[in-house]
DNA sequence: TTTATATTGTACCGACCGGTACATTTGCTA
DNA sequence: TAGCAAATGTACCGGTCGGTACAATATAAA
């Protein structure tokens, strides 16, 4: 014997906005009252729904993963030579990184920052090194199925890519434009191969 | 008729105190209160000597640029060929962004992303800035004067060193080590010349 | 239609934020 | 040594933080 009222929100919706706003100010200046204004509820509701503010920000992370990070993977498997599926790749994140339709950057390059200053609860810090591990693991699997023409190993050239990328996030947060992250993009490639 | 009561702490060492808490946490995140701890001092004696939060971040900022960042310039007006200068440059700043001694990461890498989440007052924000236009402005003079090998120009170099120095910057910040960043900067000169 | 359950809005909690009033202490000058 | 000026310690300000108590409202099953 139940029921009970009804959601009055969409839920991946709400979801949606926070990590936006997680992204576009951290986790730490995201304040409750701005997150909630931004999802369009009250605060109980959140609560309630999300559980707190660090298990909104798990939440968060892990949509953004899901729905803006994995994307980009795909063109590491796509068609063309090595060279391409890599710059593909690498255009396709840059791109996301400078679009006027979305925060400046990357929200895991801008987490681990945040977590490295403690500002961030551990499950949270967790859920960022999560999204860490899992591009250097493509990074990497993608080196290693793909052989290693020069003297770097593929963990090596994951990573060299990996910073590459985070650097591109960071000139992308200070309104580098996206002409001048694809020549950056260029430059690394040639470089790996 | 004057004189007054002298001050009870050396005010260059309690602005590195406060520089250094500033490049751990954050502006936002550096409480006043761990702020004034960590400078040895109580809140008034900040307010009378420095100003006020703003302020102080601002004086920790030039205290950053002129006894950490402006060390590393030159490497690059040293002896040995162009890409050995700018290696030397470059491994001197991984260096210091992965040292023990010192907060992982760069304070003013840290500080761009702060400020395009809006979480930074305006003077602040306008020397972390200027701070960031100093390294451009070096590393483009730098590839100006010494020759560009391939089809990029001076300008095109400098954003793409500036982009690995930022990547590195964000790697250390997540205690990725000196050895592996000391790889990255290898590939990035050859990519170079 | 009653009853149990779940969500909503409002109003509030203690803690901490950046910043300051004020009385006290210290030290120079006269 | 008297008197002024500057720095200090303490205690506090209004505002915002993350989080919640509680009453009102909506929805389902009985």
């Amino acid at each position: 014997m139940a029921g009970g009222r009804k959601l009055s929100f969409d839920k991946e919706a709400s979801l949606e906005k926070a990590m936006l706003l997680f992204w576009e100010k951290g986790y730490t200046a995201a304040s409750l009252s701005e997150l909630t204004d931004a999802m369009g509820i009250n605060k109980p509701s959140m609560y309630s729904t999300f559980g707190n503010k660090e298990e909104l920000f798990v939440q968060a992370t892990d949509y953004y993963i899901d729905k803006h990070a994995k994307q980009h993977i795909a063109h590491l498997q796509g068609n063309g030579s090595v060279a391409q599926k890599l710059k593909q790749y690498m255009e396709s994140i840059v791109t996301a990184q400078s679009s006027a339709a979305l925060p400046k950057g990357c929200y895991i390059s801008l987490s681990v920052s945040e977590s490295a200053g403690g500002a961030i609860p551990e499950s949270a810090a967790k859920k960022v090194e999560y999204a860490r591990g899992l591009t250097h693991g493509v990074l990497t699997e993608f080196f290693m199925t793909h052989g290693t023409e020069n003297a770097y190993s593929a963990n090596e050239k994951a990573l060299f890519i990996e910073s590459i990328l985070h650097g591109t996030a960071a000139m992308a947060r200070g309104d580098v434009g996206l002409d001048k992250l694809k020549i950056v993009v260029s430059q690394a490639v040639k470089s790996v191969f």
